[in-house]
DNA sequence: AGACAACTAGAACCATCGTACAATTACTTC
DNA sequence: GAAGTAATTGTACGATGGTTCTAGTTGTCT
């Protein structure tokens, strides 16, 4: 975050910034208002800048969307990477994780099943969300090497998520662990 | 599809085909557009009608996407129950549904999983997202009493199918089956 | 300092959409 | 068959939104 412009390479470096403020206020829209709700003048506000602007840092909305999805799921691969490489108790801090879907985190849990959901239709996305599961499965892979059970581990988790999304409010952190844990047992 | 218009109550049974007509071609919408994708106009030109008649039967764009998602939630409720009352193997014949998201059901699933993240955001759909779910929890109680166990394959069952939606092409019915049936096993 | 590209602002164009409304037709009831 | 209600149509208003365009500003390099 220190000095900018430097143009180390040659150009653009400058715009980096208002490049990450749009996405950053695209998701703030899409936490607010759902998917549907992110127009080029809804974002512009949010960001308090004009029109034109996200429309030249983003050419269609489409771009903002895709960014906004890249945006979090690298958020979401460095929490994970976060707590794999800190937690004594991987699955445990990620069934909090879980389980803030219901209190706090729930705007972002729904602003990321939206996006989420609109990968499913395209293709140039499907990758993005891939890699996203794919962090799930790695954590899962500290504790089981068996294949099946990663896979397990990595359903049970998305599932959860839609239900806490759809049943309002309880979501215990230790309920979550032991659902999930359920994938881990010894067979 | 006999005589209709009997009016054996008083009123409001003639109206009703065209009701189901233009939930059905909202649904054809939502499967080839994205939920996004309806709008009066485009739900009125898909059922061949003008869109005075949409609005007519469904004051607003909202009203449509509710009756659409509970149309979807009765359809699969129906599914559920007639494996749960014919089949000789029920979670076999589940997984093959839950398999089918991948090919000639992918468009389906895509709507079921649109409609069902709508939801989330509409106090009022809960309750519908919710039956749906209980449906797959009352299939699996056919095996197990456990509710932990219930709650796990509810999850992976959802879990599952948004894996594929994700994941292209590939869902095998006997892996979706393996996978669902680790839910059940003793332990 | 001058040239050149990146960046920003404001406005406008055109399409689409939700919704309302008046008018017309079909049907039911008496 | 007249009256009354449900169903249907065509049209139009107001608002929103994606995108484009033009002009102006800032920063960088030589």
């Amino acid at each position: 975050m220190g000095d900018e412009g430097t143009t180390t390479d040659g150009r653009r470096v400058r715009g980096q910034r208002r490049r990450a403020q749009i996405i950053e206020a695209t998701l703030t829209v899409v936490r607010r208002d759902g998917a549907a709700g992110v127009t080029h003048r809804a974002v512009a506000k949010e960001a308090g800048i004009t029109t034109s602007l996200t429309t030249y840092y983003f050419a269609t909305l489409d771009d903002l969307l895709v960014a906004a999805l890249t945006e979090v799921a690298d958020t979401y691969t460095d929490h994970i990477r976060r707590i794999m490489d800190t937690s004594d108790d991987p699955v445990r801090d990620f069934a909090a994780l879980v389980a803030a879907s219901a209190g706090e985190g729930r705007e972002r849990a729904l602003a990321e099943r939206e996006l989420s959901t609109l990968a499913a239709r395209r293709p140039a996305l499907r990758p993005v969300a891939r890699r996203w599961r794919e962090r799930v499965a790695d954590l899962a892979r500290l504790r089981t090497s068996d294949p099946r059970a990663v896979e397990v581990f990595v359903a049970i988790a998305e599932g959860l998520c839609a239900a806490i999304l759809l049943d309002e409010g309880r979501a215990d952190p230790e309920h979550v662990r032991a659902v999930l844990e359920r994938a881990l047992v010894e067979r």
